[in-house]
DNA sequence: AACGTAGTCAACAGTGCTGTTCATTCCGGA
DNA sequence: TCCGGAATGAACAGCACTGTTGACTACGTT
């Protein structure tokens, strides 16, 4: 049973990769706190005392971990970094829409390592600094300005919308997926919705003078109750 | 320094509660792996041996809790789950609005409690057995069959999108939201651009023909490339 | 005033992890 | 062929936590 040593072939870039990949598992299955040294070189099949070559504490397993994960995420959605200069990039819909199947293929095709992601960006202080998140937003706000644009769009509240969905909706879905076919056809669906949403909304608009109004009077609004307990749901304008 | 004992005042059910709401602030910070009985009892100064007459074991505490946040999600924005009847509930876009409303103003006010729940009901293999995400996802339901809606709306994707970014967008905020007047004020944004976007999309959708194109055939769709690069964002039809 | 019980305290064995050290094996490139 | 370094293995002290026990203390109720 104990499936014991072949000692690994002498390669300490994979060996590296391997336990990076590992402690990937690791955190995704049980978030930061529950990553132990021990138990991501048992993954990777590699003796611990090999994991303390590469990384010398547990922090920075972790840490180098989350950066690993970050970076594939950067290049999988905007492609090589170094490539990128920001001041001559597009605007169109389209490249929105591109940045948006590209995202939506990356999570589904890496549910965890989305959700490790999201889950580690959120547990800073500062997720804004997130080279990622910066970017995605920054690319909206762009496209937002346009004439192509609908007037009056959030974009830091579309953009956590759109990132939080993408990723999410995988780790969601996974129960009903698990064929490579079964994941193509959940990320369709998602960004038809996507698509759909960003089209039509979801509501036939006309009917809703009310809504409209709601939408007038902007962020501003303070003069409303504070509201705490639950306003129960009662029969509408239907 | 030690700051040490007021004997607890003799009340059980405050002291559970205690010991419950300690559970809560160290699972939101470190996740269910960082949660220790010890840790728990030290935040809510209770004596190791008194957690473990609350509670047998450290998985039960973490249940315990974990079930305790959800029940307080479900009634901050259902209410009362034993006064509903889901048969005779309505239906109309003012429900909806509602219900998102409220979800918006608890996550707002209790950001690691709905944090805490997302990632928990996620790490469940059957997230749509949770109480709260059935019902959120069957009144929009409902409401997608009447006329009042827009037609095509994929219900599930749609609520996915729409719990998560609710979630996830005070943990985003709450860096820059300290005073409950700076919370309400975040709150106001995110349900306005909810209210936007489901009315109005964020494309001018009378430019993009194609687009449209693009959701008329619907998931069915196969015949494309099963795409694995990124689709370098270009040039679009601006 | 007395009793039952909530809560405190200290000690214990057991477990699993961290970080370190040292000896050993063996692969690959010079 | 030989040497440096990659990988293994084992051992160690130290720490933190789990669960359990038994003795204690003070509060509330009856």
């Amino acid at each position: 049973m104990t499936e014991k040593r072949t000692r690994r072939k002498r390669d300490p870039e994979r060996t590296r990769e391997a336990i990076l990949e590992a402690a990937r598992e690791v955190l995704a299955q049980d978030g930061k706190e529950g990553v132990s040294v021990v138990e991501v070189a048992r993954r990777a099949g590699v003796n611990r005392g090999t994991a303390y070559q590469h990384f010398q504490t547990r922090e920075q397993l972790i840490e180098a971990t989350a950066a690993w994960v970050s970076d594939k995420l950067f290049r999988a959605v905007f492609g090589d970094p170094s490539e990128l200069d920001e001041s001559e990039m597009p605007a169109g819909a389209a490249d929105v829409d591109r940045v948006n199947d590209n995202l939506a293929e990356f999570a589904m095709e890496n549910p965890e390592l989305g959700r490790i992601w999201l889950f580690e960006v959120l547990s800073n202080k500062q997720p804004s600094n997130d080279p990622f998140w910066r970017f995605y937003e920054s690319s909206f706000k762009r496209f937002a300005k346009t004439a192509l644009a609908q007037p009056g769009i959030d974009v830091e509240v579309l953009s956590v919308l759109l990132i939080s969905g993408a990723f999410i909706w995988p780790v969601w879905v996974r129960s009903h997926a698990r064929t490579a076919k079964e994941r193509h056809q959940m990320m369709k669906r998602y960004t038809r919705e996507i698509v759909r949403l960003t089209m039509h909304g979801t509501l036939r608009s006309e009917r809703y003078p009310d809504l409209e109004n709601r939408l007038g009077k902007r962020a501003a609004s303070e003069e409303s109750k504070p509201a705490s307990k639950p306003k129960r749901a009662r029969k509408a304008q239907g």
